[in-house]
DNA sequence: GCGGCCTCCTGACATTTGTCATGCGGAGTG
DNA sequence: CACTCCGCATGACAAATGTCAGGAGGCCGC
């Protein structure tokens, strides 16, 4: 019935994709027409091949997958895209959703299964692992205002309260009340178990 | 001139090893005997077809590609063991070649690339990314005494003082002193700071 | 065996935090 | 319009952390 999928394949690690590349050619139906090695890469192939589904890796240089995706949906609104993650955070399943992403796998799936979900895709269809979705619900939606949320990534690098205060206009007391309360809703012994929670669920 | 090089192939991203196993088994003299997605589970592998080279993720549930090649010497002197990894770490460089791993390369070698390595290894070479070597070589020698690192690490949770205390036996004082002098000889402006760094040198 | 380094401790102090009460203006909702 | 959040702030206090000075014992190399 359809003809081929055209696809554009991105990851930075080129044993991965080369590797991909090479078994979901072998399927019939299915035919990669680019390859790329960072995410601005991956939006200049998409543009010159206009690929029918883009399989984005989620953590490349430059920009990452969901940026991608969110340029891709603005210029190639054809063109879906599917998402492949090694570490599936709930946040980063969630972000993906909201920039239009059609599809999201672990990279513990086969190539068999990634096959049959790129198809699934390219139809029109949506798919999302049932386990990192699982992980999404439960982790649920982030208590964080968007504040205590900014102050808290300021943080994540260890930073003292004098210069996240600096980076963020505020002052250190403000900066604090913040952090104070982000922690509290976390249930985290201190500011920086708290960015870690925070980290694991996709929050920051 | 030598037989084919029997590979016990282990990654936990089912994606990934297939398709290696896939493009690695093109190679003529290559042929795959086992596969595996876990430490322990290489381990088990490994014993039961005592393969010519070992290719190990780095990171993979239950033991790392460097303790599992720690066993491995012990137990299968005989095989060669080529860790490959997504993250380049110069710490976990200087581990592995410790643990009598005989190679160390990224995934962004080509799988072409991949298969030659694996043969120059087999022959009984060493084989280590240049890159890698380099990174390695200019993050240097960890300044941190065996007691600094070790309570380094126990507050890379972000565990108070208290708790490190308890964990490691010591008294609190004790801990803060360490942990003072390891945030001045990394430079850090806290302890927090100082895991950061030392994880991204690889020192702890 | 002496000096140097590491480990482990104590105690005191300055600084950085976390916590709480409180206030004010704006946005959104009922 | 009253009410409730959020953003932003102050100030004050308690607790955790960082910094110094010092001291004792052990191990190693010279």
């Amino acid at each position: 019935m359809t003809g081929s999928v055209r696809l554009l394949l991105a990851d930075d690690e080129h044993l991965i994709r080369g590797a991909l590349a090479t078994l979901l050619s072998l399927e019939d139906d299915l035919v990669i027409v680019a390859e790329a090695a960072s995410g601005p890469e991956a939006l200049a192939m998409a543009r010159a091949h206009e690929p029918d589904v883009a399989v984005l890796d989620l953590q490349m240089p430059g920009a990452d997958g969901v940026k991608v995706a969110t340029s891709l949906r603005a210029e190639l609104p054809g063109c879906k895209v599917l998402i492949v993650t090694s570490h599936g955070r709930p946040g980063h399943l969630k972000r993906a959703l909201e920039a239009g992403v059609r599809g999201f796998v672990p990279k513990t799936v086969s190539a068999q299964r990634l096959a049959e979900i790129i198809r699934t895709v390219h139809a029109g269809n949506r798919y999302v692992d049932p386990e990192l979705a699982a992980d999404a619900i439960a982790a649920g939606d982030s208590p964080l205002t968007a504040r205590e949320a900014e102050v808290l990534e300021l943080a994540a690098d260890g930073a003292p309260v004098a210069e996240i205060a600096e980076r963020a206009a505020l002052s250190q007391g403000t900066v604090r009340n913040y952090l104070s309360s982000a922690v509290s809703k976390l249930g985290a012994e201190n500011r920086h178990a708290a960015v870690r929670l925070a980290r694991e669920r996709g929050w920051v």
